[in-house]
DNA sequence: GGCTGATCAATGATCGATCATAGTTCAGCT
DNA sequence: AGCTGAACTATGATCGATCATTGATCAGCC
């Protein structure tokens, strides 16, 4: 927050606001795996050029939501078992790590992750995921390590971790007390948290 | 290789040929760190348009060579001392990762990874990295997790070490021993191989 | 029929030109 | 001098058009 009391507004590129449609898009079922995504066509769709687009898909690519080959374009993934069962243990790993290099700052403090607990504890439905994810950032964030940070969120967390819960039908109920556990063993300076966190998060695999 | 003993010969677009270009520019220090990337100068001088030089720069600034400000156009990373520290932990957790999946498809089975021992113990002063670089390559793959895989290689590992190691004068002798000990705890099926080649890669850490 | 090569349509990759934004310069004012 | 804002410049973002690759279609041949 600013002197304004206002967010900064990031002026979003129009390649920005593609990606979210298409996320959207991908994330609703409106695009179907296996579906193209014909970079002229959705250009004209939306009154655009083809160069936004294209920077679009790039960066669908890079969340992995859709597969490009070279001189064919873009089309939407069909997400395998295989996408879920790798997704799980690298999400797990890169937690491990923040949660070791998290300790120092958060022994003791967990203030910050406290307010998450709570707000997931009051959460709505649709909005328990959101939730649970910011514990999950707020510590990757207490790593302070900006590569780490880039790099976690690179997986697509929120999505990968939404369509996988969505399609196993996870079950979501006891992960509030993990979260307790977690944020107890960070205020003991409990050495084992960079485990209990990894294991949490493999708790959501499938 | 196929029934031809030919390569399979990836046909590189401009935007892959013009980022190979950048990279040894900067690695090699004709590009100095701060020093702007104007697209279209770029462009110009090989006799290209904007377009691939744009794709060239959105890579580059993945792989954290280029730093990018909207609207205001790249330029040239300055690394500093906090860039080094950051990346060794995560490449080490990643490779930790890496090591626990891995150990079921190495146990016992660790000729893959003597093949890069040897090489790097012939290997000269330049291809040193190389090797080295080789033989962890060669662990990540051995999880057979594509996402931890492509993280992984997204991380620019041998550009980052190489540059890492340049600039602290970091000594490598002793590491051939430390693979060594990798593979044989490989070979030994020793549960604590992860936590070996996690310090492993942190004793490169300035 | 089944293979071969020519032709074609679709579309990604690239191009050259234009639009829009950020920083700079500088006259005008106080 | 120091501030203000208009004009200017450099350049990223976007556009519309063209080039080049890919896979499909189909006639010709065995």
């Amino acid at each position: 927050m600013n002197a304004l009391n206002a967010p900064a507004l990031v002026r979003t590129g129009l390649g920005d606001q593609i990606r979210q449609l298409l996320i959207d898009g991908i994330t609703s079922g409106r695009l179907q795996p296996g579906e193209r995504i014909v970079e002229r066509r959705i250009a004209t769709e939306l009154g655009v050029s083809q160069a936004p687009v294209r920077e679009a898909l790039r960066q669908l690519e890079a969340l992995r939501l859709v597969e490009t080959t070279p001189n064919r374009g873009a089309r939407v993934r069909e997400f395998t078992e295989a996408d879920f069962k790798e997704f799980f243990p690298v999400r797990a790993g890169l937690e491990e790590t923040a949660a070791n290099l998290a300790m120092p700052r958060l022994a003791g403090r967990v203030a910050s992750l406290e307010v998450h607990i709570e707000r997931l504890a009051a959460a709505a439905d649709a909005d328990v995921m959101r939730h649970s994810i910011a514990f999950h950032r707020e510590i990757v964030e207490a790593a302070g390590n900006r590569l780490l940070r880039s790099v976690w969120e690179s997986l697509g967390i929120e999505i990968w971790t939404t369509l996988s819960v969505r399609r196993h039908d996870t079950e979501l109920c006891g992960k509030t007390a993990e979260h307790i556990e977690i944020a107890t063993a960070f205020r003991d300076r409990d050495p084992a948290v960079g485990r209990l966190l990894h294991d949490h998060v493999m708790s959501y695999a499938p």
